[in-house]
DNA sequence: TTATTACATTGCAATATTACGATTAAACTT
DNA sequence: AAGTTTAATCGTAATATTGCAATGTAATAA
């Protein structure tokens, strides 16, 4: 089917996949790294960076930016994109509850 | 097309999503918290806990067994399931990486 | 006004994912 | 041996994702 039942699990595990599955696409990840290494708005550049074509380039960032973890500006012609701080940080902490569940107590019975 | 051009991107960047995709399905959220809840092997019992037909928890488990995150081992008819420590750290540790890069270097211009 | 530039949107083809019934496989039980 | 239990695999239908050419749109430049 291809249809995630999101009705039967809580919602802190669909907020997780939902960040998770933004992030299962090395061009996204691209994108964001990329976004992190300049230190700020990123006005176009983004096609010849990375190597797909523009649509394809446009419809990741539309990904990222309505999960809200970038932020899109209109500047003449072109647009700017940027880290969303905050939003950044709110899923950083869904995140690493998941990720960085204690470890210790799991018994080796494998 | 549906095909990520992986040749195009870092081996790094192919890393984190491909962990980020095992996590961007809810079951796959809840089998691996419930592993965690126990804190020991599961032998059977996610189906029931997780409400979805057997042969697709089935296929849910293979794909985090080809990941590494989870062992499995078989028990007489049944198979018991739980964290793979050592993979679970050294994921954590890809994935701190890329969810934990420096924020205050990042002018905020949109 | 008529380009031009930069990006979004549309439409579509190719591929991937998800879910599950049916079946198979392996180990145990009687 | 025959039946039971548990889980993997196969096959297939439904849906989602990815990529891009073509087109649309909005702001600027000539």
């Amino acid at each position: 089917m291809g249809l995630a039942k999101t009705e039967m699990f809580t919602d802190q595990q669909n907020e997780i996949s939902l960040y998770a599955k933004v992030f299962g696409h090395p061009a996204r990840v691209s994108i964001l790294q990329h976004l992190f290494k300049i230190n700020s708005c990123v006005c176009g550049d983004l096609v010849t960076e990375i190597g797909l074509a523009q649509p394809t380039i446009s419809q990741h960032l539309k990904e990222l930016k309505q999960l809200g973890l970038i932020k899109g500006n209109v500047e003449g012609t072109s647009v700017c994109y940027c880290i969303h701080k905050e939003n950044w940080t709110t899923m950083k902490t869904v995140m690493f509850k998941f990720l960085d569940q204690d470890l210790t107590k799991q018994q080796d019975c494998c």
